[in-house]
DNA sequence: TAAATATATTGGACAGTGTTCAATTTTGTC
DNA sequence: GACAAAATTGAACACTGTCCAATATATTTA
């Protein structure tokens, strides 16, 4: 029924996104439906099409939201003033993940029909959430380039990233009473010295 | 139609799997369909479903498959002679996820619905392939309980396999001319040495 | 052997999905 | 008010997983 001045183009988006932000939290990635969501913010299901082109986009526009909520979940932490900030940042990195397990799962349930590029906003979410990163490490090591930081930088994110998943996805279990998180602190302890 | 006495029981199921592993390394995860696969082994959709249950347990069971072919690939390396077996390790690790992409990715890209407990036969795969790896951290470390061992074999999984899938989804862009598999190596070497 | 029972197999039906797009309704402009 | 532009709709299409009554074949019994 034609323009709806009951929303800007920029508060539909927002509408959409937070609906579908919720909707994701709630089902997960599998069940997550671009219908479910019109429903939700009761426009009808082309609309969301006309605005985000595909369900592929929908979720990227909604996982580069969960980027950004993530990295400022870790500036707060750090912000609180704990000195030992890479411990601040792993337990914030782990805690994030699990307070919203679905929304997190889904940055990695979701593969980007061949080699696409990605859309600017979620690069870019992606690339702040790496600086943060990155200039702790830089803290934390002292010494080195920045090009050798960065690399460090995504080897340690790796070493979370494969602990936290396993502590989520319940693979955790096939090693005895392995403690993923405590085993991420180490092992990223252990390279930073080795640094 | 009726019972076709052309396969047996056991001859049938091969055929599913053998047909469903095709398509889901030529399609993937998303794009996998247990009709796709009916269509493949010329029976109906419901004998599927007799079979296997659901779509889940048809992907599953393909799942339990991979990780026998994935453990048989790196027991076929090792049985190469090469004398740094954790080397060995790696390199089999990343080769396998790297020439087997979609198989790979369907480990991680399936989430079980709930705590529904995982079917044996995919359980005792994991747990071969667990043991294998093992018993390599055992001999290179030397010292330790079994437990510890276990722990520890799970930290270095951990470590491959976040990684390795920032190799496979393109992660490793974020951080310059980062090689994820010369990282793993060196972080596993690293934590070996720190045991 | 023929009849009765048990077992496989089928494919239509259902509710849902992503995607497209002609038709419709609203808004902005002259 | 008339006209053009833009936004919104929802039916249509081809597909999905899942279920299950009907059917076809095997096996067992009489």
């Amino acid at each position: 029924m034609g323009r709806r001045s009951d929303h800007s183009r920029a508060e539909l988006e927002e509408l959409i996104l937070a609906a579908g932000e919720a909707h994701l939290a709630e089902a997960g990635f599998a069940a997550f439906s671009a219908r479910e969501v019109a429903k939700r913010v009761g426009y009808s299901i082309g609309t969301i099409y006309n605005l985000f082109g595909s369900h592929d986009r929908l979720v990227l526009a909604i996982n580069a939201r969960t980027l950004r909520a993530w990295a400022a979940f870790l500036e707060a932490r750090l912000g609180s003033g704990h000195e030992d900030r890479i411990a601040t940042l792993i337990h914030g990195y782990f805690d994030f993940a699990a307070e919203n397990r679905n929304r997190w799962m889904a940055l990695y349930d979701h593969r980007m029909a061949d080699k696409m590029p990605l859309p600017d906003d979620f690069t870019a979410a992606f690339g702040a959430l790496v600086a943060l990163l990155q200039e702790q490490v830089a803290a934390a090591r002292g010494k080195g380039s920045d090009a050798e930081t960065l690399a460090l930088t995504g080897s340690l994110v790796a070493i979370a990233h494969g602990h936290c998943m396993f502590e989520l996805n319940g693979t955790y279990e096939m090693f005895g009473d392995w403690r993923p998180r405590d085993a991420a602190l180490a092992r990223i302890r252990e390279a930073l010295v080795s640094a």
